[in-house]
DNA sequence: TCTGGCACTCTGCCTTCCAGAGTGCCAAGA
DNA sequence: TCTTGGCACTCTGGAAGGCAGAGTGCCAGA
């Protein structure tokens, strides 16, 4: 799996992904043209065409040569003889790693994301555009995941008297999030209660991250009469509730119609994917496994999830401060442009961070 | 288009629609069973499939016959000479109008919706519920809108002292909707204005619908201190933002992996639709054409956003009370099982409305 | 008004054929 | 030992042709 680290520290393991004998850089330069030209047409990509594109100063036959190499130690395949070769898996995994610079966004690009993103009036608007953005920059599928409850602090904790036994909570979090609850009390709650509750509950959570928030407020119902303390413990219940319902984490998505560019054996390859899309828990969980720091792709195979057998996901955290508090990413086949994909994503992973951080 | 009507009241708009000779019976029982041959084959039927098929009590010829008038009338169309004839746009209108009943759900169907539906624990989920519920049923793309904020009353204005000069705005609404904005204050706010300003808010807005609150709360910084009316002004002209911004009306939908059994020409036929379906706006317009009361049905071209040109649209308003706060329906092709797709709408609009009101 | 019969016309599918692209291998050259 | 030109071979994709099957329109008779 790609992270981004620096070339010295990436190459034991790029070395572990080669078979025996070393490829010498022309082999490598070869895999990188018919990569390259194999993302742009969409075709196999044969001897002759190779050399015609790229200046590899050598003939045909050479790189035919190279070819077979390439081929044995399983890098390229050929759809069927007297076919030109497309990259496996693993070429692809080959020249992300170690043949692919990621290509950085023009300074015009940079400008166009920041202006997009600049005009977002609230946490759900910063999604909804970025996740658009990103779906239109890679003109691929763009996946979006709120920043999430576990990693950020609590901003304020409110409680709103609705009815006299039905209490609204609404947390708020220092990413901006809002979650409410409604809360169903054993009995009528006093407006006194509810402010002292309301205070406490501030003067103990404000600030913390949200896993200790239940640690630091469970001494709570001790502080009250006995008789208010059914409604206080309910009100902590769902409180911690809420607080726990990680699964409840959202994701957004855009740019689903560019699957229709996928490839030509249509339905079979596109069906499983947008499946896939819909189930937010596999989302969550590919999103899931991209690495805490730096930049993950998954090619193909690499995926756990078989309906994505044929995709690649290039994913990145992003968050308001130093540390990642959600992640983003996008899904295309697995025939896609890396240095671009990669390029974009983690520039408006970048600006999104930076948005966060600023509101 | 079709409403819900009693027979008597449709039967002058229905007769509207056909051409100068009025169809027999048993031409209108040769289009029905025409359309509903095509929907379940996906193939032009011919003459002698249908008496084959369906119990006519006539012998291909003369249904042939009575083919070449619908055919005359525009009802159903030949893809060329010697092919059997399937249904044009106006012949699926003149099924719905006139030919099909819609088709009841089963007694389990009717208690796996309830069960399903039951089990949500806010709007949010209901809405996802309700969505993927109906997407299922129906096997098409299912689309829900959120209950919209014009039709609905306010149930609480809560305001929260974040900062200083930082309150936050929460609306609730008896639909259970919450919306909530920051609010950047002129200068610090004292608690006491806020509470002041507070319950105010809530004597004049709670209960009523939202789009009178703005002229129920006009004179209110009247009511303040000079030195407090700008910050009473700045959070007034937040809340009526929020109460006018109805073009952020939320959709939600799911079953767009159901696109994949469309039909044969694939990717011409599937883009236009996904894009279509990541335009909000589309959506939203799209539901807005449903009628207040009864089923809509809008086939193919009757359709204004051209990318659906070869989609139905089956939708309907639903609501916690008598009156619809919101719409849901389906898109499929315009080949599909209207009877069964337009049941399973109508019973899930009917189930979601009961929920709200319950909540 | 309905029906059986008949000639006619399409499509869809299968087969065949052919050019083009690409390969693998070999022997000669650097 | 690596590179290269040459050559025979293979496979796909598209075009062309042929054919069975399904369906129609029309006509004359009941």
């Amino acid at each position: 799996m790609y992270s981004e680290r620096s070339a010295d520290e990436r190459k034991p393991d790029a070395r572990r992904l080669e078979s025996r004998r070393p490829l010498d850089e022309r082999k490598l330069a070869v895999l990188r043209a018919i990569v390259q030209d194999y993302v742009g047409t969409e075709e196999p990509v044969g001897s002759k065409a190779l050399v015609e594109r790229h200046s590899l100063g050598v003939s045909p036959a050479t790189v035919r040569n190279d070819m077979a190499a390439l081929e044995e130690d399983g890098y390229i395949h050929q759809p069927h003889t007297s076919a030109g070769r497309i990259p496996t898996d693993k070429g692809y995994r080959l020249f992300v790693d170690r043949l692919a610079e990621v290509k950085p966004m023009s300074a015009p690009e940079r400008r166009a994301i920041r202006h997009f993103l600049d005009g977002a009036v609230d946490l759900d608007d910063v999604v909804a555009r970025t996740v658009r953005l990103l779906a239109q920059l890679t003109r691929q599928v763009a996946v979006v995941q709120y920043p999430s409850l576990s990693r950020s602090t609590v901003r304020h904790i409110e409680l709103v008297a609705l009815a006299p036994a039905k209490v609204m909570l609404v947390l708020i979090t220092n990413t901006g999030r809002v979650e409410q609850r409604l809360v169903d009390c054993p009995g009528a709650v006093g407006e006194n209660v509810l402010a002292d509750l309301r205070s406490r509950l501030n003067a103990g959570a404000v600030g913390r991250p949200l896993p200790e928030v239940p640690g630091a407020l469970e001494e709570l119902p001790a502080a009250f009469e006995p008789s208010d303390r059914p409604t206080v413990s309910v009100v902590l219940a769902t409180l911690f509730e809420t607080l726990a319902e990680q699964n409840e984490e959202r994701i957004m998505l855009a740019g689903t119609a560019n699957l229709t560019r996928f490839g030509h054996d249509f339905p079979l390859t596109i069906q499983p994917v947008l499946e896939a899309l819909e189930e937010q828990v596999v989302l969550l969980r590919l999103l899931g496994e991209t690495a805490d720091a730096g930049m993950t792709v998954r090619i193909g195979h690499e995926n756990e999830y078989e309906g994505l057998n044929s995709t690649s996901i290039v994913s990145v955290g992003y968050g308001s401060g130093d540390q990642s508090v959600a992640k983003l990413g996008v899904i295309g086949p697995t025939r896609m442009d890396y240095p671009g994909t990669m390029g974009a994503v983690r520039a408006v992973a970048r600006y999104v961070g930076q948005i966060l951080a600023e509101s």
